[in-house]
RNA sequence: GGACACGUGGCUCAGCUUGGAUAGAGCAAGCGCUUGCGGAGUGCUAGGUCGUCGGUUCAAAUCCGAUCGUGCCCGCCA
């Protein structure tokens, strides 16, 4: 058990004290204190004040008394606070020995919440005719953490990444490359997605201002693209893929893997549209337009003031938004599932096997990534549109919340890396454009960061070989970005500068690593293996029992993750308890102490911050470097 | 015009879901800490009418309403 123990226990003592009072459902708190306070909180009395009459000062005076007549097993005393509160010290030496012990099983930090059911969790997504940028990243990195504090929270978790390989942004590039004479082979061996998105995007979106009749062109491709049969659209798979392929290498790169991928083209082509088409009609979800200005069009009526939505325009084709339809349908196995589903090519540097979805029977192996819940990870500018598939799909399953849109604000970049990238904007931040060529790559942050933080590290151990040095700057640089990315709020927009993201100190991840790498050189010194056999009264001083009391909440901070999809409470539990081990290292000297017993206790303990920090670090995909 | 989100020290943020004690961090600024388990660290100082107004409450950064500012969305584009 845990810092949880406690709270439990004077949770089940106070409740025993109310029926002494012939109260129940009386809703009160009972939290870890604040410093200072001691080290559990009630707000109990002042919830009785009205009904007893009496000041919430005078009620915690009663409780305390009352409570000392409870059996105490990790309470040590209670004491009514004049301001009303009232708290309770811990028997230490007891708390010490049930946190300490558990923080050594692998499971420590596990919470039950998804029963081990399925759920699914979609993030990346992003159109494959293009390299990543930095406002990709927080997609993936955000949609990678939930989905693995997801997994400690005992829920079978599928990752899926949605590839719309399909609609007009692949057509510009094929448009690029049929017609506007781009080579397929990517000159100086540059990564294909770059070239795809800086070259061939980019320019090919150029000329079509110079050249009004590309827009015929344009037009003709799409068409024949979404005619899978067509020549265009085989070339335009053989693009897609190789982009595909690149930008997985990026994401792989950040410590993201995946467990299908599932292709737009493929979701047209397999009638699930038809289908969840004729369903709609069934259940009168949509309308056909008879007049007005959406006249021979089937819409989805607006909720009060908003418009109505169209989903198959008058000339009977489906708009962006009823694509995702069949697809949100599909993922909450409302539909049969029309898909094979084959091993993809390359392995994932976890090795955890990778599928896709294909239409032809051949070396395939039956799979199931259908869920009754479902997030979906999507920039919340994509709102509006998540909110007609959420309510579309509580009205398919008639289950709440079974299809979760999990928005984010997007990234933007600072007037400063604006003008590096050539756009003045005036002092202010300014939006990324694929399209224009704004923006700024993942692999070029990632290559930066790397470069950097090997100049650190070789400052800092110049006998260290290069391999070393490299694989430090690997764990260190993508730390350090991940974090970046999740370390405050989803509805925080995040303007990024170039030069600030190299910043390692403070509230960073290489400030988190760092406590690791210092805990794992004290291990490694101190030449014994850690062990819980020690005495634990010995464990005293303040900072001692501070970093006890952090590492004992592991467990209510991932329950809290996993309940709100929110990253940064972990990203800030790592934080505090590099604080709390920075504190204890500044005052407590582990290896000089000449009492054998307290160097074996302290050892414990360090062990202890050591498998705790490195499992809430794995929980935001970074890894804990033993040096750096 | 309508919808949504955000507004907390100079800057970037936490705390708000579940109202209570002394509003916490980091960066930037100033002054310190190395005969010491790694200074990517650490101690101290300074800096806050929690956008504004009103309401609910014994109690509001937190809940409710209004208002101002900022961002974003509102296409038979994707």
């Amino acid at each position: 058990m845990t810092f949880q123990s406690i709270i439990d226990e004077i949770d089940n003592n106070l409740k025993k004290i109310l029926e002494g009072f012939s109260i129940s459902n009386l809703n009160f708190s009972v939290e870890v204190a604040k410093p200072g306070f001691g080290d559990v909180s009630s707000n109990i009395s002042f919830l009785l004040a009205k009904e007893l009459k009496k000041s919430p000062k005078d009620i915690a005076q009663i409780l305390s008394e009352k409570y000392s007549q409870c059996t105490s097993t990790l309470v040590l005393k209670s004491e009514a606070h004049p301001s009303g509160y009232l708290n309770f010290f811990a028997d230490w030496t007891k708390l010490s020995e049930l946190i300490l012990s558990e923080s050594y099983l692998d499971t420590y930090g596990d919470v039950d919440i998804g029963n081990n059911s399925n759920i699914i969790v979609e993030h990346t997504s992003v159109n494959p005719n293009k390299a990543l940028h930095i406002g990709h990243i927080r997609n993936i990195v955000v949609g990678d953490i939930v989905s693995r504090i997801l997994s400690k929270a005992n829920y079978k978790v599928n990752v899926l990444n949605y590839i719309d390989d399909s609609g007009l942004q692949v057509a510009d590039i094929i448009v690029g490359f049929k017609h506007l004479g781009f080579s397929e082979e990517p000159p100086n061996g540059k990564k294909f997605d770059h070239y795809c998105g800086d070259d061939v995007y980019v320019k090919t979106t150029q000329k079509y201002e110079l050249d009004s009749t590309l827009e015929d062109v344009r037009k003709n491709t799409l068409k024949e693209l979404e005619d899978g049969d067509s020549e265009t659209a085989a070339f335009g798979d053989v693009i897609t893929r190789k982009v595909l392929a690149s930008q997985l290498e990026t994401c792989w790169n950040l410590n993201v893997a995946y467990d299908c991928l599932n292709f737009e083209s493929q979701i047209i082509r397999s009638g699930l549209w038809t289908k969840i088409f004729e369903k709609l009609k069934e259940m009168n979800l949509i309308e056909f337009e008879n007049d007005g200005k959406n006249v021979g069009c089937w819409v989805i009526r607006g909720d009060g003031k908003e418009e109505d939505k169209v989903i198959v325009r008058s000339n009977g084709t489906a708009t962006y938004i009823a694509k995702d339809i069949p697809y949100a349908a599909w993922k909450l196995g409302l539909l049969a599932d029309p898909f094979y589903y084959q091993k993809y090519d390359s392995l994932q540097p976890n090795s955890k096997i990778l599928w896709q979805t294909t239409l032809n029977d051949i070396d395939t192996v039956p799979q199931n990534f259908t869920a009754q819940k479902v997030v979906t990870v999507i920039d919340s500018r994509q709102e509006r549109l998540q909110k007609i598939i959420t309510t579309l799909m509580e009205k398919f399953n008639s289950i709440p919340n079974s299809y979760i849109h999990l928005g984010y604000e997007s990234v933007t970049l600072s007037s400063e890396t604006a003008k590096t990238l050539g756009l003045d904007t005036d002092g202010k931040q300014a939006q990324m454009s694929g399209r224009k060529g704004l923006y700024v790559s993942a692999d070029s942050v990632c290559e930066l960061l790397k470069q950097k933080i090997i100049e650190e590290t070789k400052k800092r151990h110049p006998e260290m070989n290069d391999d070393e040095i490299e694989k430090i700057a690997q764990s260190v640089s993508i730390g350090t970005l991940r974090y970046e990315m999740i370390k405050q709020d989803l509805d925080k927009i995040i303007t990024f500068d170039l030069a600030k993201s190299l910043s390692l100190e403070g509230d960073t991840a290489p400030y988190i690593q760092y406590a690791y790498a210092r805990a794992s050189r004290i291990l490694e010194k101190s030449g014994d293996t850690p062990t819980i056999n020690v005495d634990f009264s010995l464990l005293q001083e303040k900072s001692e029992l501070e970093l006890i009391k952090i590492v004992g909440l592991f467990n209510l901070q991932v329950r809290d993750a996993a309940n709100n999809f929110s990253p940064k409470v972990i990203s800030r539990y790592c934080h505090d308890l590099a604080v709390a081990f920075n504190s204890f290292y500044e005052h407590v000297k582990v290896l000089e102490s000449d009492n054998d017993d307290l160097k074996s206790s302290r050892i414990c303990l360090v062990n202890s911050f050591n498998l705790t920090l490195e499992k809430a670090l794995g929980l935001l995909g970074i890894d804990a470097p033993h040096r750096m």
